[in-house]
DNA sequence: ATTTATAAACATGTCCTACAGGTATGGTGA
DNA sequence: TCACCATACCTGTAGGACATGTTTATAAAT
């Protein structure tokens, strides 16, 4: 993989009047320039704050700010560390999003389907056998749990998260990884719009169909289930008055 | 490459303990229970320090890190007000991971085909004439400027950019305007790749083709000229080392 | 009476000092 | 060699102080 060093930052609050965003600028360069990996250690507060000349606070305030995005993780005692991305962030900008009524659950719900669709075929495409394994078994556990709500939701996530790993691609897992946030507050509403034991039934088959074509290593049925499956969903939703 | 992307349960900051992570829940909390919408006001910073019984300093911080997410906007003077999602953070999480080599150009480039070919298909359902009108005028300044490949970089993200807005589904939206950071940084070296006219104005005939398939309300027309597109600067981009 | 100018009240930005408590490191003793 | 502990380092939180920017209310002017 060839790297392109222009280390220039992305626009971080392009223009900044405070310190605090400056030093934000400078410690995301410093990561940059250094070339620091996942774990690697950052200077402490203290040093940082004599370095570049402000006052800690300014520095405390511009890790809190890093930290907010995950680009390091803090904790008390240990010095910041560069961190690996992770799906919380864009969780919350989905979730405050609407919160906020700037998007809609089914907008969402959309860009969930367009996405899924894509990770199911990769999936079938480049599942391992341990992959075909985990994702079947989500998928039979939430026929098992078939009784109890709480825990279906909780094997449906997993299986989709499954699905995402095994497309080998962590964009993929980024995005859906964040979707769930908002699934975990309207998975309950669909499984209450669907009043009868068979139309419940009917949402596990869809997904021990995917399981299924995904180990047969058929992308185009995995496709294809899953797309009726979102289908499937999203009338549900919206006959729960969802939209 | 390693990767450790963490995908795991979010919501709310985990349950770290600290008074800063406790008050961005509180606040978290304010901001929903008040139904506060964009543009509303927040308590002080004093005022939420006596009202949650912390110091200043720990209100300050958590309001960076609210600010840091853009859920509110701070301002020297004025009180942080509930700010509208954008797409920055998910561009700053996204280049991270890059630089970081947790995620490949490649990888990136499939999630943004992926993306991509729906809005294109919603915006040749549901564009306004203004749209297509702002579409089709990217793609020509992308012509006109043919010898300044700054420019007609300009002009595509512009393109891409109008095409998200036409879906009419901010989410797409949010997610192809965080691509763009990525895009700026590989766009100069699949042109340099193309190295002939010929190439070059291949790739922007496949723009003109997409705006007149948005222009004639042809989805799937739109979509498999999209496609072509991302194919042929996947290819472009692979011929010059990215992967 | 409406508008403008000005002053006061309020809010954030930054610094400093202080100390409690968590972490890691190295040395000592078994 | 290994476990344990003292210590130096580092982060978390508090309170006070003052500069600067913003809003509001009052007063002056048209």
């Amino acid at each position: 993989m060839v790297r392109f060093l222009t280390s220039n930052a992305v626009a971080l609050e392009a223009r900044s009047d405070g310190l605090v965003d400056q030093t934000v600028r400078s410690i995301h360069d410093l990561i940059r320039g250094e070339k620091l990996q996942v774990g690697q250690a950052l200077p402490s507060e203290t040093a940082l704050a004599v370095r570049l000349g402000v006052s800690r606070v300014v520095v405390r305030e511009a890790f809190r700010s890093l930290a907010a995005v995950k680009l390091i993780d803090l904790g008390t005692g240990r010095r910041a560390r560069v961190a690996a991305p992770d799906s919380s962030v864009l969780a919350l900008t989905l979730d405050h999003s609407v919160h906020i009524d700037q998007t809609s659950v089914q907008q969402v719900l959309d860009v969930r389907r367009t996405i899924e669709m894509r990770t199911v075929a990769l999936a079938a495409l480049r599942r391992t056998d341990a992959d075909a394994v985990r994702i079947a078994t989500f998928a039979r556990n939430m026929s098992d749990d078939f009784l109890n709500g709480e825990r279906v939701m909780g094997h449906d996530i997993a299986f989709h998260e499954a699905i995402a790993a095994a497309s080998k691609n962590p964009v993929f897992e980024l995005l859906v990884g964040a979707f769930h946030v908002v699934t975990r507050q309207t998975w309950p509403i669909g499984w209450a719009a669907r009043a009868r034991d068979a139309d419940r039934r009917a949402v596990i088959a869809f997904h021990v169909e995917i399981a299924s074509a995904i180990a047969a290593r058929e992308p185009q049925r995995a496709e294809r289930a899953m797309a009726e499956h979102f289908d499937n969903s999203t009338k549900a939703l919206l006959a729960a008055g969802i939209t």
